[in-house]
DNA sequence: TCACCTCTGACA
DNA sequence: GTCAGAGGTGAC
């Protein structure tokens, strides 16, 4: 009899591929194992086994597999049952999800190399292009296709190589290599010959001559006495001073023998565990009330003002789990996950913790997957971005989502386009765990449910401390304007309130949510504005390199002292971003240190941490920074919060626009004023009297909420109605324009008047593609997976017409 | 007419 | 995603 596997290929297939082993390798084999397969005409790809069978595939030889990569599984059922709930709702492949749920070093993938043949060749038969490579070969044994393009300043090489195997110089192979390689720390001890007292003596006799060596073998035991533990080689070296050439010629002599022990790259080595802090009454009623809403509710929406302590609330909860054995995940948007909160973490539950995100290396994040999926100590607590939704727990007691409302849980660019949230809660149900979503803005679809009864809710209404919410006061600039009270964007008020609190020692932060230094640099003669080649937006000036960048692309120039078009050196800047803002803040106060917090400053593993730490150890005065301000950070000298310009988030074309500017500046707001001294936030605005302006300044959630709601039943949004979002992308405008039409005409005989579009965005051309939006809406009562089903329908009747066929579809399922 | 480029579809 | 083969395009 023969034995099939069906396996999970990362790529964007929507099939499974069917691949023959033998009855030994069939009965060692489980789901969830991965192996390694031949692929394509001469790839090998990395394949998770979904299932085993003995059904001979028909219509087709089955290729046999090439390997077992793994023992054990490290996929568990419960994790593919996942990836099939996120690749059904939000209609991508499994190979999708694969992609993004692995971690990288756990994909193998072939390269190709180019080796030397052994034939000589008379170097005048070859091409110019080929002789480089032929050239390139003698000093290096091989070369990968990507080495071979740099070499040849050029993309296509394929052809290049094939003529040069066809002349028999040069030969392929396919190579694989292991990405995951543990990390293994050098550790020394006394060869066993010398650990008898006489031996050791006419050891340290002989190297009477070589003082150098003998003062390592005297280091060695004085350290071995001290600690009881094994020595390692970098421990050695720093505390004897001797150099790595002594010891190993010690090695090599045979007097020490060296081993090696594998370590986690990921390690704490913090003090003693501290005990949790004792709650409040506020806070322990809120604890009790969500301990009995889990009794009726699976997830409890925790709507706590900043600064609530909510934190300390959640440690109780996870501190409960634990008692039960169970696994906790703690969710947080990734750039919440700084130092602070993980040190604080850190201290209530000691090495328990375990952090994933995505600036952490891919080695380090196959030790905390495998930690986890052991069910080790150290993974009892894994504090993690949206990502570590996937990681293989399997005893999963408690989910904690924190900062519930940020949009960075949605991942929009791969697929699958998951948002943890909402995956968190899914993976909570598989494991008949708990879920508490956390936030002081919660989001309008949590607080819906909350109201709808489906979550519970929970609320904390009260500062830790009793500190007061922070004073907020509308500007109005339009007004400033008028009278010239202004200087740059700063109005007087706003300066007056900076002087006050810097001259008493406070900090300040200024928020502008858009970097650069200004959006838009325009010809003061010809109006000429320096447009991207790529994309359809115009060019953002940076001062800082005197470039002018895309956001959108990535493509940067130049700036110019003259106009480009008509030559004039009269250039004008319009809008204005974080840079020009820093600018200004060194001119109006110059006696004080600013510093600026963006993409642009916080690049590299530890950017970020270096301004925060500046600002804690309180070398920085004034913080100008963007969205990046507002996620968790708590300072205790920060007074006055500024918000430079609350119009340009309002005005922004989005029917969330106006749900996150609420959030976004009650979020900026809660930075000020953490400690005793009451805080204050100016904002800065041309429409001081707009509703969501009014709700911000008195801080009411409940008015917000129900005003936009009133507006999503209205307009038949979310959370009132779902919504899929297709975006068609093509590099030919026409092309784009007929396929959206007919797109949304077949849409439109199924949906009706719930298809929108198709629709230009705002930007309809990024890096050359240009793009169309069409938004189907569902209404509640309509099944959804009927709804995915029919479009899956036109879809497939869309790839079948030949002129559609190159146009991308990205299918977006709860775009917001 | 050929070298080179882009497009298209299969991949088990 | 990768790659071969098809079909189209420009240079000699």
């Amino acid at each position: 009899m023969s034995y099939y596997i069906d396996v999970i290929i990362p790529i964007p297939l929507q099939k499974l591929f069917t691949y023959g082993v033998t009855s030994a390798e069939a009965k060692f084999l489980k789901q969830g194992m991965r192996v390694s397969v031949p692929f394509g005409k001469s790839k090998i790809y990395t394949g998770l086994v979904y299932a085993i069978h003995d059904k001979a595939p028909v219509g087709y030889e089955a290729k046999d597999i090439e390997q077992i990569l793994d023992e054990k599984p490290v996929i568990t059922q419960v994790q593919l049952q996942l990836w099939q709930w996120i690749a059904s709702y939000y209609m991508c492949t499994l190979g999708d999800v694969m992609r993004a749920a692995l971690p990288n070093a756990f994909i193998l993938e072939s390269e190709t190399v180019v080796i030397k043949g052994a034939k000589t060749i008379d170097e005048s038969d070859l091409k110019d292009d080929e002789f480089l490579v032929y050239e390139a070969l003698h000093h290096q044994s091989s070369l990968k296709i990507q080495d071979i393009s740099g070499i040849l300043n050029k993309q296509g090489v394929l052809p290049v190589i094939k003529r040069l195997i066809e002349k028999e110089v040069v030969f392929v192979e396919e190579e694989v290599y292991e990405k995951y390689i543990p990390k293994l720390v050098r550790y020394v001890k006394l060869h066993s010959e010398f650990t008898s007292e006489t031996a050791l003596h006419t050891l340290l006799d002989d190297l009477s001559r070589a003082p150098k060596q003998r003062e390592v073998i005297l280091t060695l035991f004085s350290l071995s006495a001290k600690t009881k533990k094994p020595i390692k080689v970098s421990d050695l070296t720093a505390e004897s001073g001797a150099s790595s050439a002594i010891i190993k010629t010690l090695i090599d002599k045979g007097i020490l023998e060296e081993y090696h022990i594998q370590t986690d790259r990921v390690e704490y080595s913090g003090k003693e565990t501290e005990l949790s802090k004792m709650l409040n009454e506020h806070q322990n009623q809120a604890l009790a009330e969500i301990e009995a809403s889990f009794k009726m509710h699976r997830v409890v929406l925790l709507h706590g003002v900043t600064s609530s302590g909510k934190t300390e609330v959640y440690v109780k909860l996870i501190e409960d789990t634990l008692k039960q054995g169970k696994q906790v995940l703690y969710l947080l948007p990734e750039i919440a996950l700084t130092t602070q909160l993980i040190k604080r973490l850190q201290n209530y539950f000691g090495e328990k913790v375990s952090v994933f995100h995505s600036k952490y290396s891919s080695h380090e994040r196959v030790e905390v997957w495998n930690n986890v999926l052991n069910n080790q100590q150290k993974a009892q607590i894994v504090l993690g971005a949206r990502s570590s939704v996937f990681l293989p727990f399997n005893n999963l007691g408690l989910i904690v989502i924190d900062e519930e409302h940020e949009q960075s849980f949605k991942q929009f660019d791969p697929a699958p386009r998951y948002h943890a949230r909402d995956t968190a809660v899914v993976l909570a149900h598989i494991h008949g765990a708990k879920t508490l979503l956390g936030s002081a803005t919660p989001s309008l679809e949590s607080y819906f449910n909350a109201k709808q009864n489906k979550y519970g809710l929970v609320e904390l209404m009260y500062r830790y401390n009793n500190v007061l919410m922070p004073d907020i006061e509308l500007v109005d600039i339009k007004d400033k304007l008028k009278r010239k009270r202004m200087t740059g964007h700063f109005s007087d008020r706003l300066i007056e309130e900076m002087t006050e609190a810097l001259g008493q020692g406070y900090q300040v932060i200024l928020f502008q949510n858009r970097r650069g230094f200004s959006p838009i640099v325009e010809c003061f003669t010809c109006g000429h504005a320096p447009q991207c080649p790529n994309c359809d937006v115009s060019l953002t000036y940076h001062q800082y390199r005197n470039q002018l960048r895309c956001h959108y692309c990535g493509y940067t120039t130049v700036m110019h002292k003259t106009c480009e078009a008509c030559g004039s050196p009269e250039l004008d800047t319009k809008g204005f971003g974080t840079e020009q803002i820093e600018a200004e803040v060194k001119q109006l106060f110059p006696e004080y240190k600013a510093a600026r917090m963006d993409l642009d400053t916080t690049r590299g593993k530890y950017g970020y941490e270096k301004i925060i730490t500046a600002l804690e150890q309180q070398e920085i005065d004034i913080l100008v920074g963007t969205q990046m301000l507002t996620k968790g950070l708590d300072f205790r000298r920060v007074k006055l919060v500024g918000i430079m310009n609350a119009d340009t988030m309002l005005n922004f074309p989005d029917f969330r626009a106006h749900e996150r500017s609420f959030q976004l500046m009650l979020q900026v707001s809660g930075r000020a004023g953490r400690t005793a001294e009451r805080g204050k936030v100016l904002i800065q605005t041309y429409n001081p009297h707009h509703n969501i302006l009014q709700q911000v300044s008195t801080n009411n959630y409940i008015d917000m909420f129900s005003e936009q709601m009133n507006d999503r039943y209205n307009f038949k949004y979310p959370p009132v109605y779902k919504q899929i979002k297709l975006t068609l992308k093509h590099k030919d405008f026409n092309r784009v324009d007929t396929a959206s039409i007919w797109y949304a005409k077949s849409l439109r005989q199924v949906f009706g008047d719930y298809v929108l579009g198709p629709e230009a965005p705002p930007i309809a051309r990024i890096r050359n593609q240009f793009h169309k939006n069409i938004l189907i809406k569902i209404p509640k009562k309509q099944s959804l997976a009927k709804t995915k089903e029919a479009i899956i329908k036109i879809n497939n009747s869309f790839l079948s017409i030949k002129d559609f066929r190159s146009v991308n579809v990205i299918l977006n399922v709860d775009n917001f």
